[in-house]
DNA sequence: TGAAGTTGTCTATTATCATAGACAACTTCG
DNA sequence: CGAAGTTGTCTATGATAATAGACAACTTCA
């Protein structure tokens, strides 16, 4: 064969392979640590070079999914969600990129005071009305976060109850007439989950966690809200723009 | 922009501004007969090379979705669904292609006995019990055609309730354990919907149906079903292969 | 230790993608 | 008719996709 592509449907061959064995990572046939076919059995499936595999496996392993040692194999890596932390990142759009399902789920909304902390993030005075919203974020059914947002009470009345309803913050937001917003300043921890926190991420008491505080910003550099999110650590990876 | 595709994301440009062209044709942006932005303006609002564009069109051009004016411009066609005439056709997998749903709709399932014509077809003898089925067929939610198809009696016993069920002759077929099957010669002609077809295709009287006949035989030749199919001939078009 | 199997890297060739410019052929409209 | 605007066709160039072969580097296992 010297065609480029299958029917010249204008995508890339490798494209192809790597959608196929991505489609078998996320069906269940290559599990999580599974070995997959050597390159040139992958090539013969397919009926294409083994280069065009190895093409198809480096896009594969730069989104992390795949891991090749040499000598060994390549290895279905631990399917964490690969979670980009850059400036403009909604969690629907990350989950949506990996073929998984986006979905938000309320906990609970109730009023709350600004502590200093949070009146210094949101640049509120010390005992500003807020309003506190505990939502449990998924891909799929899977849990992969919990967070805990604080918002002013005075710019958004009644977030809660929107929130409820769109269970996307983008869509709180829009709904107040934000159309567009960036997270400042972000601080990654680790921590081990609590009770409270591994019955809603469906955890095992004693597993680790990703503690992630970031304060967002309309395009201005008014500060929008500050949240308090805790990720199941054995569910997602971020990443960081080199 | 010397690049050959957005981020390399193994999907041709063509293809993107292809697929957008073709995103507008569908949601209405662009009505059957419009006129489309000149090839400059296309790559324009695409930052794209007119060469690209030029691409895009003949490929929408070769799928009949659009239609080069030489002078004048590039008009959207009558959006008719291209039906290819091979072999192995299945209506879903046309339709489904042309990126609407493929819907089947069982209007009457009734016993019915051989003429010497079907019995030809079906290779039994005149006389034979036989199950009829009318049905329509849609994409989207728009008719394309009323088709009568008669299978033995002997050999799919309940017919009519296991196409009432599954909605799809390909799914009632594997039903009885035929796993493929290829149509055999087609006749196709024309003539002018009665008043029954109309009602069901939602097509005023008086207009043109094409009407195809068919018979349906698995791998080893043998007859399975045959078919007696009228078209609303303004909402599809065959394609013979060449 | 050694053989077999795996991934990594190199060179090379061909086809396609995408851009660029120029001009012909044609339609539309004043 | 003539000008403006449109599609059709040609040549040319550089970047990428895909194939092909060879060999190095490494792991696994008998």
């Amino acid at each position: 064969m010297s065609m480029q592509d299958t029917a010249s449907s204008g995508v890339a061959l490798w494209r192809l392979v790597a959608d196929g064995i991505e489609r078998g990572i996320a069906d269940g046939r290559f599990a999580a640590g599974d070995k997959l076919p050597g390159e040139m059995e992958i090539a013969e499936t397919y009926r294409v070079n083994r280069h065009t595999v190895r093409r198809a496996l480096a896009a594969l392993a730069e989104r992390g999914l795949v891991r090749a040692e040499r000598g060994s194999g390549t290895y279905v890596e631990a399917q964490k969600l690969a979670y980009p932390l850059r400036s403009r990142t909604r969690f629907s759009e990350i989950v949506g990129a990996g073929g998984r399902e986006p979905r938000g789920q309320l906990i609970e909304a109730c009023d709350d005071v600004a502590t200093r902390e949070l009146a210094r993030e949101l640049g509120l005075k010390a005992g500003a009305p807020l309003v506190r919203i505990e939502a449990i974020r998924l891909a799929d059914r899977t849990p992969i976060c919990v967070s805990t947002t604080w918002l002013s009470a005075e710019l958004f009345p009644n977030a809660g109850a929107v929130f409820a309803a769109t269970r996307s913050m983008t869509k709180l937001l829009a709904h107040y007439g934000v159309r567009d917003y960036r997270r400042g300043a972000t601080r990654i921890t680790a921590g081990i989950v609590d009770a409270t926190d591994a019955a809603r991420l469906d955890l095992a008491l004693g597993r680790p966690i990703l503690v992630v505080d970031a304060t967002d910003h309309d395009l201005q550099g008014k500060p929008l809200m500050t949240k308090h999110s805790r990720f199941a650590a054995e569910r997602v990876e971020f990443l960081v723009e080199s």
